[in-house]
RNA sequence: GGGCCCGUAGCUCAGCAUGGUUAGAGCACCGGCCUGAUAAGCCGGGGGUCGCGGGUUCAAAUCCCGCCGGGCCCA
């Protein structure tokens, strides 16, 4: 049975038509389907959901893009891969959208309206968004379970959560307590430290210097620093640094106490010249010197503060007390500061926070209440300043941080929160994570590991309504708290419960439970979480557990997940922590950090700074695989400058990469090559260096690429795939077998060629699949299903290659390498001879001087293809001591030396010494440090300074140099190396002329060359039989300058070294 | 302010862990060459304070310290 043979594939690479094809493709046979439930060890992979506000990005598609070369990849290495792509739907970014759309500017708004419509809109918002967000993605060419991605907003995926929250809160990890935490007074809710450091910006406050009169001492004060006045009111103790110097200073009649070391700078700051240092001693001794509130007067609070033994005393703090600013005692309001309010537990001091939920003062502070507190700074200056408390006022520039969403500067505040004890299992996150394949390996073993030993405990409750709701119900009556973990178990313990119920906030508030102990009524706590918590439980909340316990034994934890440098803290961190207090593991057997995409100049791409590109922008201009392979190739771990040229060059290699085949698949339809006819084992014997050469280095990239996917180095793989399509296939292999491919009759070369080319190609093909898919199907499906139908129906259905180490000679790789600098050498030596000679023009010899014995073997191994490729027709090895033969020594006195030394016999010192062997100087010289010159009769010692030396070629030879040894090249060009050389630049002007007259390749036509000279014709008609049979004519006519040519269709006139050639062709 | 990462040719980057010829590649530019797959390729040229400063060493792009700029994270 005759085997189908190869098809010519034929035109440009288009890529749009390639991809529309493809997809059409995919579409049409279900591929992606059946590639999905192929495998059989499983791999868990776990898609970091996106929010679903924004479009994506070219980050984003880098993202994805990566995640689908892993699902890719480890699909044809027969893996059963799970392939859920996620999304993060709760949260405030989709509230301030909902409640722009909505028109509402305020928090007491949304409650207004009615919470169902606001939260139905979120909704709808969410939904509408993950359509589009999963319509990009698919463009992109990523095969992911878009039918059934994993939503934080269903109810099953909140139940995980719950029950989540309720393993927490049966381990006693989920407390409630007070917290001071960010607050935005204008959204009314904490905001997590996520939320904050975006927004940290300058702003301009005050700075000022407030004295607190100790109590018992006539003018004697601690002196303070503050930007923020308005805590002054919550003020409940000075923090000292216990083993830092202290002093009592002398400033007039007044007496200050602050850090000595601070003393010049503080008083230069508030202008104060003169002082006296009084006393000096440690911070220590301060500890528990009461003071009065300087603000007795207007707030209540302060003079309550006043009476109690435990406030207005100073502590101790090694850790935030520092001398880079201020006076080395630290106002201190439990209430409205973190550090402060450790120290303030430690101390069992009072916490007042006299600020309401919208930043306002309360009754307790007083004249000061109902001032938003920014407002009451002014005031409060004024009133210190009035009663002598103020030392100084000033202002400030600073780093603030603001709310990100509606830009008002942000308040600490004390609060109920409810939180989890992250600090009681940070001990057992550390361990875990020495466990996980880090990818770099210093952003688990220096970054996260860094991060997780400051790990605090985690805030999980907000104060607003797109969210997971809390899952605690508490009794009015009793106080008693319970938290349930399923919505099973919430209607098994409701007495009341609405019609219609999703476990959204407003329905879930709507359940009433009945207390246990004391039969009261049970409400749920206003309380949402954290949106981080949603993504947080990811690994297993993807999987619907606890419901589906099967599932979760199946694929827990994910063998991968991959994200980019800010979820270090974020994703990843979360996703440990939930894993680890749930099951004690950590929920991921590697993580992959990749970089941001920036724009050419390393700035963040936005619309409003218009640089931003789209990833439909570069799909338009350039296709989808080009895309991808220019994001692939960035180093993963480094952020991505997107420019435009990059993409250009990697479209350049997609040229090449698709004329590699074109050039491939012509010629094997010429002779109707059929692969299954040979096997490459057969062959082996037959096979030229070169061929085996090839073989080695497929194999070797399979086994490189391999395990550089495996690793999760995307990027060295691409590298690694296109360099080796573009240095090793097309500018080196399919160089050296053009002449063979050209043979006509049937050749065992030629076969072999075709062989090996065809075994590469299809191993490439199939090892580029997960990067490039869309060309590599068009290619597959166009070269290798036609001659091989067992072969699956996709490439994305086959096996990845494995490495036939057989075939694997790293020597030969390596003495090919030596060959190919050996041939640039040659090539270059060409250009360095005077006249520089034309490659076309064939050498007699090249000779490489070395004493290395692998470079000896190489060039013997390899001589053919030296000699092909230099266009040489001998290529000789000599050791290094025979390099005399080919270059000559010369000496060249230096008068300025010999000159002083032997004033008038230098002259004939220099004439002798151009005389006698150069090479014998040298020699002496190098052994005895001397050479012994005989002038006039009397011996001079000639030194090495005395002397320089010129190294020249010996005529007939140019030279060139490479790491391997020196190259000669014999330059002289004999007669019949000239008629050769000639009949070459004729037939290159004939193949010219055919391809310009577009006659096929196999197609013989009469042909005439009309020579400028006699000899000419003489020289050419020497080689009349090759130039006819290289350039396929039927006949050729060779004509004297005096002859008149026959007229043929086409003729052109040359100029071949100046003088005038005439040739034609008969087109039929 | 702290942690981690990055800084090498006009541009994109490799080299740095294990210090050692003249610091490389691709792109772009210029000159020459080659070409019946190639809008490709080859040879050569120009182009570098290896971010800056100090230290260790016979020797530093590479190791150490400090600083500057950028990114991410934390405050």
């Amino acid at each position: 049975m005759e085997e189908d043979h190869v098809r010519a594939l034929s035109g440009n690479y288009e890529p749009h038509k390639v991809e529309q094809e493809i997809f059409e493709f995919w579409e049409r046979e279900k591929i992606y389907e059946k590639a999905k439930n192929k495998g059989e060890k499983k791999f868990y992979f776990l898609d970091g959901p996106p929010y679903v506000t924004n479009p994506i990005h070219v980050g984003t598609a880098w993202n994805k893009i990566m995640k689908d070369v892993i699902c890719r990849f480890r699909r044809m290495q027969g893996y059963l891969v799970r392939d859920q792509p996620g999304y993060d739907c709760h949260g405030l970014p989709i509230e301030v959208q909902v409640e722009r759309m909505l028109g509402i500017k305020h928090k007491w708004e949304i409650e207004k309206m009615g919470l169902e419509n606001f939260i139905k809109t979120c909704k709808e918002f969410a939904l509408k968004h993950e359509k589009i967000l999963t319509q990009q993605f698919k463009n992109l060419g990523v095969w992911m379970d878009w039918e059934n991605p994993y939503m934080t907003l269903t109810d099953e995926y909140i139940e995980s959560a719950w029950w989540w929250i309720k393993k927490a809160y049966e381990k006693g990890l989920l407390v409630k307590g007070k917290r001071v935490v960010h607050w935005c007074p204008r959204c009314e809710t904490t905001l997590s430290g996520y939320e904050i450091t975006d927004e940290y910006r300058d702003v301009s406050d005050p700075s000022i210097y407030v004295k607190f009169p100790v109590v018992g001492k006539e003018k004697e004060y601690i002196v303070i620093w503050t930007t923020t006045p308005w805590t002054l009111p919550a003020n409940v103790a000075v923090m000292v640094h216990p083993h830092y110097t202290y002093a009592r200073v002398k400033v007039g009649d007044e007496v200050y106490i602050m850090a000595l070391e601070r003393v010049p700078e503080v008083m230069q700051e508030v202008g104060i010249e003169k002082y006296e240092i009084l006393e000096r001693f440690p911070g220590s001794k301060l500890e528990g010197l009461k003071y009065r509130s300087p603000l007795a007067e207007e707030v209540p609070l302060q003079a309550k503060l006043d009476e109690m033994e435990n406030a207005h005393i100073v502590v101790l703090s090694e850790e935030y007390v520092t001398l880079t600013e201020g006076s080395g005692c630290v106002h201190s309001a439990p209430g409205h500061g973190e550090e402060d309010y450790e120290v303030g537990l430690e101390y069992n001091l009072p916490m007042p926070s006299p600020v309401d939920s919208s930043g306002r003062f309360t009754e307790e502070a007083g004249k000061y209440a109902g001032l938003y507190v920014k407002d009451a700074d002014k005031i409060i200056i004024e009133d210190l300043k009035r009663k002598g408390y103020l030392l100084y006022s000033g202002r400030i520039v600073h780093k603030y941080p603001h709310c990100w969403r509606c830009k008002s500067p942000l308040i600490l505040r004390l609060t109920d929160q409810w939180f989890i004890k992250i600090t009681a299992i940070k001990k057992k996150l550390l361990e875990e994570n020495e466990k996980v394949f880090w990818v770099p390996r210093w952003a688990g073993f220096s970054r996260f590991k860094n991060w997780l030993e400051n790990a605090k405990d985690w805030v999980i409750s907000r104060q607003r309504y797109w969210n997971t709701p809390l899952p605690v119900w508490v009794c009015e009556k009793c106080g008693n708290e319970v938290v349930i973990g399923s919505k099973e178990e919430l209607l098994q313990k409701a007495i009341e419960v609405p019609e219609y119920l999703e476990l959204h906030r407003p329905w879930v508030d709507k359940v009433l439970l009945k207390c246990e102990k004391c039969g009261g009524v049970m409400r749920r706590v206003p309380d949402v979480l954290d949106v981080w918590l949603d993504s947080g439980i990811a690994s297993f909340a993807s999987l619907n557990y606890p419901k589906n316990e099967q599932d979760f034994k199946k694929w827990f934890p994910a063998d991968v997940v991959l994200e980019g440098h800010d979820q270090t803290r974020g994703w990843f961190y979360t996703l440990l922590c939930t894993s680890v207090l749930a099951f004690d593991v950590a929920p991921y057997k590697a993580v992959v950090m990749h970089g941001f995409a920036l724009d050419a100049k390393g700035n963040k791409m936005s619309k409003s700074l218009g640089n931003f590109v789209a990833p439909e922008d570069v799909i338009e201009r350039f296709g989808r695989d080009i895309l991808r392979l220019y994001l692939l190739q960035n180093t993963t771990w480094e952020d991505l400058r997107f420019n435009w040229e990059g993409v250009e060059e990697v479209q350049r290699i997609m040229n090449v990469l698709w004329n590699v085949f074109v050039f491939a698949t012509t010629y094997m339809e010429l002779d109707k090559f059929s692969p299954k006819k040979y096997s490459l084992r057969d062959l082996l014997p037959h096979m030229a260096p070169e061929d085996r050469w090839m073989l080695s280095r497929i194999n070797s990239v399979v086994k490189s690429v391999t395990k550089k996917l495996d690793e999760y180095l995307f990027h060295e793989a691409t590298r690694e795939l296109l360099d080796f399509i573009v240095e090793d296939v097309s500018h080196w292999y399919i160089r050296l077998i053009r002449r063979r491919v050209w043979i006509e009759t049937e050749d065992i070369r030629k076969t072999i060629a075709y062989a090996v080319l065809y075994d590469v190609l299809k191993k490439f093909i199939l090892l580029l699949a997960p990067l490039a898919p869309f060309i590599t199907e068009k290619l597959y499906q166009f070269m290798v299903r036609p001659v091989e139908p067992e072969m699956p129906e996709s490439v994305h259905l086959c096996r990845y290659p494995d490495p036939d180490e057989e075939f694997i000679d790293k020597e030969l790789e390596k003495m090919m390498s030596i060959v190919r600098e050996i041939v640039s050498a040659a090539n270059s030596a060409r250009q360095a001879a005077t006249p520089p000679i034309k490659i076309r023009q064939p050498l007699s010899e090249v000779i490489v001087l070395t004493d290395d014995e692998l470079v000896k073997k190489a060039v013997e191994r390899l001589s053919e293809v030296i000699c092909d490729q230099s266009n040489v027709k001998e290529i000789k090895v000599l050791p290094l001591s025979e390099e005399l033969k080919f270059k000559k020594v010369e000496l060249k006195p230096r008068m300025n030396v010999l000159g002083p030394k032997y004033k008038d016999l230098a002259k004939r010192i220099a004439e002798e010494l151009l005389k006698v062997d150069a090479e014998e100087v040298l020699r002496s010289i190098g052994e005895k440090g001397t050479y012994e010159l005989r002038v006039n009769g009397r011996s001079v010692s000639i030194t090495e300074e005395d002397i320089e030396v010129e190294e020249k070629v010996v005529s007939g030879f140019s030279r060139a140099e490479t790491r391997y040894g020196k190259v000669y090249l014999n330059t002289r060009i004999t007669r019949e190396l000239k008629a050769e050389g000639l009949a070459r630049e004729v037939i290159r002007r004939l193949q010219e002329m055919r391809k310009q007259a577009q006659l096929k390749l196999e197609e013989y036509v009469r042909m005439f060359v009309q020579c400028p000279s006699e000899e000419d014709v003489e020289l050419l008609n020497e080689l009349k039989d090759f130039v006819s049979r290289e350039v396929r004519a039927s006949q050729l006519m060779i004509l004297k300058p005096s002859e008149t040519p026959p007229k043929m269709k086409f003729t052109k006139e040359w100029n071949i070294d100046e003088s005038k050639y005439v040739m034609g062709l008969d087109i039929q």
